[in-house]
DNA sequence: ACCTGAACACCGTTCAAGT
DNA sequence: ACCTGAACACCGTTCAAGT
């Protein structure tokens, strides 16, 4: 009847009378994001996220071309949150060249680490090939966060060569480490793993003689290596990048 | 019949009269390494195993107690063929000690670098927690290793703290820069991935301006940014690392 | 225009049944 | 002792059909 009237029958988004809003490629995406972040990659069902937004499953075909295209379009909205440099709304374009690539580089640094911890089980997804350049060496997801990179190493008058060189050393070591760290994080949440069965099962288990007891050092050092320095190594990490990186356009 | 001639009813393993041998754990495990080395971690399924080692899939469930065991086992099988230090059939124990704890880290460093070329899809289940040590960080998934890295040093003069600290700052290097360059190896082989349409779908996938003419640096680039300099920097940062490690210890 | 039921070809896993 | 058929509860995806 409403139609009758005139009114909005097809109105592009607004919530139905239901008080959802109605269904958008960017609703399922966010929705698929908030799962992933509770229950993990693997947890992620086209079935479980259709119940997620309140539709059956083959509704999500409407938005989305099957789970393929959404994890990478999952991806592009992760990765659509790191801005290399920070948002000039704050400040007038004072300190825009920024003062030296090095504050440059720590504050990438951290702007991608504090994305791969928010996001740790969609994180490995970033160290992917990009369709549009599945060549780039390492797979840095976002295209706009590399040509930004090189085009700020560049107008600091490092040479082609030191711009791309430092690039592969920069992302190595960023995508490497934090890909160390996401796995740690993400194991917390992620499936149930191990059946932690003892021996009680008619399957011969390998004959693992591989309790603690055997491994005296790991053992005495238990508290030292439980430790979780993921911060600082971080830090003294790139410390040491930036250093290495000043020696090598030094040369 | 044979039974009844006291004959070795039973044999535990040998070919049947197919000429394929018996089933067993430890073929069983064999052939799912093949198959992902082949086709990827996501490709194997139980069924599939079934059928690769002629038999229905449920015959797997006498030899492994279920998927999540059998990941399990693969791990251990890949990690058992870790050596830290070298065959002592070759030589008798002349340099049992090593020449300095240099000549075993780049040993070492190397050896797991030839498991994780070698596997690609199963090595990143190696930077797993260990059942058994589930608090060991960072996680590397053979406790055989670990004791010997941390027994190797202290048997240097090592402190406790600085075997540690040096496990903590070798395997994350090492792990860290592995799983990068094996995912990177891992994405040849792996699923379909991008099922590439080029935009004469209905839905809109995401207003991509993306197409690399709008990032001019990387177009430029691109012959020096797709160069593949794994094994290079690989020693490079294993030297920088052991440098570290030397300024560590002698402070 | 948007959603769904039914269907298809797959999964992992269990269990009673075959030999 | 070892393997299998049938079954169950799940997958992703397609398509004709509903409103």
């Amino acid at each position: 009847v409403s139609s009758e009237l005139g009114l909005d029958h097809h109105a592009a988004a607004g919530p139905d009378r239901a008080g959802r809003s109605a269904l958008s490629r960017e609703q399922i995406i966010q929705a698929a994001i908030a799962f992933i972040d509770r229950h993990g990659l693997t947890a992620l069902t086209m079935r479980r996220l259709g119940t997620e937004v309140g539709v059956e499953a083959m509704s999500l075909y409407r938005y989305i071309n099957g789970r393929e295209d959404l994890l990478e379009a999952i991806t592009d909205h992760i990765v659509g949150q790191l801005h290399p440099r920070p948002t000039n709304g704050q400040q007038p374009a004072a300190e825009q060249p920024i003062d030296g690539w090095h504050a440059y580089l720590q504050r990438l640094a951290h702007g991608v680490r504090a994305v791969a911890r928010a996001h740790p089980h969609i994180f490995p997804l970033i160290a992917t090939r990009h369709p549009a350049a599945p060549w780039l060496r390492p797979p840095l997801r976002s295209l706009r966060v590399v040509e930004d990179f090189l085009a700020t190493l560049i107008s600091h008058h490092l040479s082609d060569d030191h711009a791309v060189q430092a690039y592969r050393t920069f992302s190595g070591f960023l995508l490497g480490h934090l890909l160390l760290e996401v796995s740690l994080l993400g194991a917390q949440t992620a499936p149930a793993e191990e059946p932690l069965d003892e021996g009680d099962s008619n399957v011969p288990n390998a004959d693992q003689q591989l309790h603690l007891e055997n491994f005296p050092h790991i053992q005495r050092l238990q508290p030292r290596l439980s430790e979780d320095h993921a911060t600082a190594e971080f830090e003294q990490a790139l410390d040491d990048l930036l250093d290495r990186l000043d020696r090598l356009i030094a040369e």
